[in-house]
DNA sequence: CTGAAAGCGCTAACAA
DNA sequence: TTGTTAGCGCTTTCAG
């Protein structure tokens, strides 16, 4: 495979002159550019990225670490990355964690391996002195709340949606309001915040109103079982996400519960799911975060921005197909 | 920031003896790795992964091209190939291309740069001699059935699902028999094998039962309404995807078509949507398609494997949220 | 078991 | 406007 040196000597200049038009400098004689653009192309030269990067200490990557990527939400999060990165001609490395911490630090030595320019962080199991410790390594953002003062990040402003949701409910005289989430309270913030709003706007108790390990359709499912099945049934739900929403919907109606009609459901992440079953759904613009994040991240500033969300309500009546 | 020459220094040992500690070699001494092992600890040291990748001439990365990321279908492919790619120890680049020849080939180029070991194409607009051309830099392998007979390639049967979905819905004694596609039939090889499956199994005019351009929700409630306005309407259509056929479903229910009671309709990619509407759905394997493709493309083997596709048929009763 | 030395392919300061 | 040269940080013969 043909190398600098080669285009150099069959040019008949130095490396030098090649690097230099290789690299758009200006200071070289237009025949010799020419000479060396037609050399390049008989040998179907590249330049070697590996030797770039090694040399200039930067690699135009960043990485992603992700729980997961089939899930709408980090969806809309990777889209609006992939975009701002594009944009900016960078590259994203897709770190999937599957939420194991050992996974999660070795992406992070990435980072002192010189093999990305900064980590985006979204909901992950690390602890603070483990990312502390490697934010001194490359810049790191955060895409949910860190609680890492150093760190900056996009994030939305979960806590408000919950209490906004929760209110709602409570002032259209809903009186029995459950909620589920997705990892149980002791791995999850979102989780705590959750039970949090519940309480400061419902009521202390939430033993028998909370349904963790819900993450799709099917767990949607379970515990619409869990809901419908006594004589007392909700007449409201809070999902962490429509997927959860449409599974609890199904598993109401075989209980003989129809949405809308007998209850209220409100979801997240504002998929067509929620449109086409018609339920209102918190939207936590992740596109704009993830877009936002990838600016931040390669900017050289230091922010904690918060992105406003939006409780989506549906028109109902056009676009549901339930009645 | 620490090398290796430093590490060799403050060991008192050189630095091949260091690199043999970092690489796991045998025979070195037991004090000399100790304390080897105890100034890397102590300097907080990593390799340089660009370094190690220049010389060794190899990047345990594979590039990932996608049009879009935020697709159900591209969505359970990465899944598959973030999954096998972890397992074998390799990283994943995403590369979107918003089906841009530019874009896309500008992306094989990473091949030349020694920046990726390989490539994972899936839809794309690249011609074969783009192809050809650079899988001399390094192996691709084709997620869609691939036109250049050279390169490998891990693809669903298509022709064959839309044969089987068209003959079902003839011998089921559809009349009047609709279906959908993304890209129009110059740019997309599916949808000309769409149209073609069409003309065998049920006639060959399709001119006003072929709808193209839809990718989404919104299309589907677009084309729909094309298709439940006149007083002429389908009693069978067969998308291009659960989204477009939620939103078909969505659309004649504002026009006074209910489904399942008057159309069929069958949908692709095998969603939650489609468990949830209750509408059969074809299912791609597209995660086993990924893990393959992976598998695959890290071999040295050539293969073209096909994966043969299952029409997901719902228990319609139970678990649709429609009556 | 260990180390010297020759690169991997490139950039950039410096000198001309 | 051009070339010489010294690295970037590492692996890997090869000779002890």
């Amino acid at each position: 495979m043909a190398n600098i040196k080669d285009v150099a000597r069959m040019a008949g200049v130095s490396i030098t002159t090649v690097s230099r038009v290789l690299n758009g400098y200006p200071y070289v004689a237009k025949d010799k550019q020419e000479k060396i653009m037609a050399v390049i192309k008989e040998l179907n030269y590249s330049v070697n990225g590996n030797a770039v990067k090694l040399i200039k200490g930067k690699t135009n990557t960043i990485g992603v670490i992700v729980p997961y990527n089939n899930n709408s939400c980090y969806d809309e999060l990777i889209n609006g990355i992939l975009k701002k990165a594009h944009e900016l001609h960078y590259q994203v490395l897709l770190l999937p964690s599957y939420y194991e911490n050992v996974i999660e630090s070795s992406y992070l030595t990435l980072l002192k391996k010189k093999m990305i320019d900064g980590i985006l962080l979204t909901s992950h199991t690390l602890h603070p002195e483990q990312i502390l410790a490697l934010s001194e390594w490359g810049k790191i953002v955060c895409c949910e709340a860190c609680p890492v003062e150093l760190v900056s990040s996009v994030f939305p402003d979960r806590f408000a949606a919950y209490i906004e949701v929760f209110t709602y409910l409570k002032n259209k005289g809903y009186k029995r309001i459950h909620f589920t989430s997705g990892r149980d309270f002791q791995s999850s913030p979102s989780t705590r915040l959750r039970i949090q709003a519940y309480q400061e706007t419902i009521a202390e108790a939430y033993e028998g109103q909370f349904f963790d390990q819900c993450f799709d359709y099917q767990d949607g499912k379970r515990v619409g079982d869990l809901m419908f099945r006594d004589s007392i049934v909700p007449d409201a739900i809070f999902t962490n996400g429509d997927e959860v929403a449409a599974g609890i919907i199904a598993s109401a109606k075989m209980h003989g519960y129809n949405y809308p009609q007998d209850f209220e459901i409100i979801g997240e992440e504002n998929t067509p799911l929620s449109e086409i079953l018609g339920f209102p759904s918190v939207d936590y613009h992740q596109t704009a975060i993830g877009e936002q994040a990838v600016s931040l991240l390669l900017s050289d500033e230091y922010a904690r921005i918060q992105i406003r969300h939006k409780l989506n309500f549906r028109a109902r009546t056009e676009a549901s197909v339930l009645s």
